[in-house]
DNA sequence: GCGATGCAAGAGCAGTGCTCTCGTTTGTGT
DNA sequence: ACACAAACGAGAGCACTGCTCTTGCATCGC
């Protein structure tokens, strides 16, 4: 019976688990996960470099567990968004939602491009990361629900060759609504992290400026994708 | 008068470099930018690691010159879809020129990736880059130029607050559109290119099936966002 | 022909991920 | 209470990296 692990011994276990994660963690935000270096982790926290290996098997195990903690992250936040705009009409909580997660994106760019950016060391995320993964998503989908429950979504086309697809889609995750917004929600969930990706990476440098209106009117027009009213008149 | 790099001294120098480049290229390609190696790239070529410095001051000197490469050969690629579509409808080009973007995208992943993922070093791309990397998005401009032309362009809407910033965007690269396009091509762009990232990058795993058919779809409803009326009835 | 320059090779530095071994500490079953 | 097993920390070491410096050689302009 170790599966409730008492005693000392596992109690200083998580302990520094917990000390490994936070000290990478507090590397990877202000040098990106390149850098990201076990053995200057290990220094700072004044062990030798190979007893990290009793807690992380690897480095890719690490920057595993900091890719969960980043969706986990966001997914708060977004779903802080959600909590906070509750009762508003679907258009502005769409836009709160966005913002909120823009705003995450920017507070935090390392961690985004963890997450979003390009896959670091050959790829293939685990199958552990799927639930923090899902829930922006999910954040996001809650708002073209609330929406649709309101009687305020307009239901979007989808053409015969994408009807199967969509159906599956909508069994997948969204039995509860029309299966044609199930593609438009995939899409649109798309979109935006790629346009949030595109500021964070600087692609914005020289050509937007005025970031934070043009992410407003870009996002309304999301919400017009997915069916929903935006709130500004744009 | 070196400007002209007479001599077989010059002719060695720069077929060199070319077999550098070339060599680095084929390992990136199969193996990501983070494995790519100087002094791997040195052995295969027969040389000694410290004479590739001859050729490329540092690595990040060598990884930009590979990421000039990647966006010239995205941006030909996608010039080439507009040249072999001129003549068809704007929202048929529209999703020509889509198309190719995402094949070419989804035939180079770790290029797609060195260009649109995460910034690899301490990012900053170096601004002899931008020429090449705005090939991409001019391709797509050209496409709406032509629909505007024909007279075939919805301008859509653009929110007070984003007039002056609109302005200053069509005078900076569309100055012969309406101004209200420029934000609308802005946002199109990174979107288009978010939505292939996602797709390169596996996000869609276990969410989209269909993927040719759902990108058609969701290039559609972009073409309608710039003001293109597009091909299929999606 | 002769200096000046460009170039290749080797050694070397500091750093990395990771493995193995060796005592030591801690927890557990008898 | 004792003994055994598991977990643990530290150190040495391997193979690798980007990059620098020095040394000798080939090439170029004059």
């Amino acid at each position: 019976m170790t599966s409730t692990p008492h005693g000392a011994r596992a109690r200083a276990r998580i302990e520094i688990t917990a000390a490994i994660k936070e000290e990478a963690r507090r590397r990877l935000a202000e040098q990106g996960a390149a850098e990201l270096s076990l053995r200057a982790v290990a220094r700072t926290l004044g062990m030798a470099s190979s007893a990290i290996y009793r807690y992380f098997p690897s480095r890719d195990d690490l920057l595993t567990a900091l890719i969960i903690d980043a969706y986990d992250s966001l997914g708060e936040t977004a779903e802080a968004a959600l909590k906070g705009s509750a009762g508003a009409a679907p258009g502005e909580r769409w836009t709160a939602v966005c913002e909120a997660i823009r705003g995450w994106a920017l507070a935090h760019p390392h961690e985004y491009a963890l997450i979003y950016g390009s896959p670091v060391p050959g790829y293939a995320a685990p199958a552990t990361t799927v639930p923090a993964a899902s829930r922006v998503g999910f954040a996001l989908i809650d708002v073209v629900r609330d929406a649709h429950r309101a009687g305020e979504l307009d239901v979007p086309a989808v053409p015969a060759d994408l009807e199967a697809e969509a159906a599956r889609m909508a069994a997948d995750f969204v039995p509860d609504l029309p299966p044609a917004v199930a593609p438009a929600c995939v899409a649109v969930w798309a979109q935006l992290l790629g346009l949030i990706g595109f500021e964070v990476f600087g692609q914005f440098t020289r050509i937007v400026e005025e970031r934070h209106a043009f992410f407003r009117h870009t996002v309304a027009g999301l919400a017009r994708t997915v069916g929903l009213r935006p709130a500004d008149a744009s």
